[in-house]
DNA sequence: TCTGGGGTCCTATAACCT
DNA sequence: TCTGAGGTTATAGGACCC
């Protein structure tokens, strides 16, 4: 899909259309998760500080993703792919690789390009959004026939013509050429995908490793033998928060690694998962990470459990000069089964542990002389979070397009209708309720 | 106003086992 | 009994991806 968040919030919202869109975190620490295509001329591209993207598109709208409608809307689309093949690898909410030869839709490029095409017509009949579809004999040159396929078209890489388009693209072209790989290689005199090839493999080998050397050698002379798998089993689950100013507080570090803890088992029990090793990372002032893990003598989806190992993990870290993110994670996923839980609870009793497991109250353990001036609370008015969908009493469906002061305003717009107005309220409104998204196709 | 959140995979090292 | 090779696990960190 095509800037994706954007995109959606696009077609959500009449007056946007057109328009620099911005679509990430607002506080002072976010990053910018999707630019419309609008918004890049400014110079506004993902994972850019947010601030920067204001400096340069003081003018755009700036809104909070809600994955909520762009989940419903990436289902459409995943439906539509599994009419061509069963096997559907999604990569992201916004991406997939089809293989179409399995679904035996497409056996030379006539066939392909017609599916293709066909395919771009769906999701644009079914979501009003644009796509880009990448048509090659592997995984790696479909993505990059995707690429340059945005937005709104359709790249073929002919067989045989592969090696001759790839060499003279630059390296971070292949997939896993990051930052720190590209610059690596640019020491070594390596900027093309030619110079690769010709590097030769142990080369490659000498510079980045085995495992990287080999694949990359491989990438850049256009082999890639990777199978499209539907189905992959998630390995991890985990919740991280970075905070708005620093936490030098221990005991409210205690406390938001207690919740955070909380919310990853949540996560984990709606999978239907249970874990064996607990992971705590810790991201300080200076931008420095470490993580923390211990492993349990079985698989767990007890949130006391989590929140006692991942308090014993932060014991052993040095928070002193302030926290900017914490996180908890859980791996070594087993399906939760009744037996899990026998077996747990029998471990439980055979291994006294000393000491009851102490519930952290959240909240309450923070007391005003343990909290320092430094974080004001916010008054407890209702949040009203820019872009998300509110309806008025008297002026039907709408959106909120800003808010603070105790004022929220309000455009009072749906995907079916022309521009809407602006209107200004106070937050407390009565008359005013958030709302769900509305339907982008076949709303009245 | 520098730098999110959710993941995956790879590497290195140490401990332990055979 | 000592030494070594080689496997598996646990742990920590880093790169990369969307």
């Amino acid at each position: 899909m095509d800037a994706f968040y954007a995109s959606a919030e696009q077609a959500a919202k009449p007056s946007l259309r057109g328009k620099a869109v911005v679509v990430g975190g607002l506080g002072p620490r976010g990053v910018v998760a999707t630019a419309s295509y609008e918004a890049r001329l400014f110079g506004v591209h993902s994972a850019m500080p947010m601030g920067q993207a204001r400096r340069l598109a003081p003018n755009a709208a700036y809104l909070v993703p809600r994955f909520g409608l762009y989940r419903e809307i990436s289902e459409q689309v995943m439906g539509l792919l599994r009419e061509l093949s069963p096997l559907v690898e999604p990569l992201s909410l916004d991406e997939a690789f089809v293989d179409l030869e399995a679904g035996g839709v497409a056996d030379d490029e006539a066939s392909a390009r017609a599916v293709g095409e066909r395919l771009r017509a769906d999701i644009k009949a079914v979501t009003a959004l644009t796509g880009s579809v990448g048509l090659a004999v592997s995984k790696m040159l479909a993505k990059i026939a995707s690429e340059q396929a945005k937005p709104d078209g359709l790249v073929l890489i002919a067989p045989g013509t592969e090696r001759a388009l790839l060499g003279p693209m630059p390296v971070r072209t292949l997939p896993g050429v990051g930052p720190a790989t590209g610059d690596h290689l640019r020491r070594a005199g390596i900027t093309t995908v030619e110079e690769i090839a010709e590097a030769g493999e142990d080369e490659l080998v000498r510079l980045l490793g085995k495992a990287h050397g080999v694949s990359l050698y491989a990438m850049a002379l256009a082999h890639d033998e990777r199978p499209v798998v539907a189905e992959r089993d998630t390995k991890s689950v985990s919740v991280e928060d970075t905070y708005d100013v620093d936490i030098h507080d221990r005991v409210r570090v205690r406390a938001e690694v207690a919740r955070l803890a909380d919310r990853c088992v949540q996560r984990l029990r709606a999978a239907g998962h249970s874990g064996r090793t607990i992971v705590l990372k810790v991201r300080r002032f200076d931008f420095s990470t470490l993580t923390r893990s211990e492993t349990l003598r079985g698989p767990t989806d007890d949130p006391g459990v989590v929140r006692e190992a991942a308090a014993r993990l932060l014991e052993s870290v040095d928070t002193t000069g302030g926290v900017r993110l914490l996180g908890v994670g859980v791996t070594g996923l087993a399906d939760y089964t009744q037996e899990d839980l026998f077996a747990q609870a029998a471990e439980a009793a055979a291994e006294p542990t000393g000491e009851p497991v102490e519930p952290v109250a959240g909240e309450a353990v923070i007391g005003p002389e343990t909290e320092p001036a430094e974080a004001p609370e916010t008054p407890v008015e209702r949040r009203w979070a820019a872009g998300h969908d509110v309806r008025h009493a008297e002026y039907g469906h709408g959106w909120v397009q800003g808010s603070g002061l105790g004022r929220v305003t309000v455009r009072f717009e749906t995907p079916q209708s022309p521009p809407g107005r602006v209107r200004t309220f106070r937050t407390d409104d009565p008359k005013l309720e958030p709302a769900e998204p509305l339907p982008l196709v076949g709303g009245e």
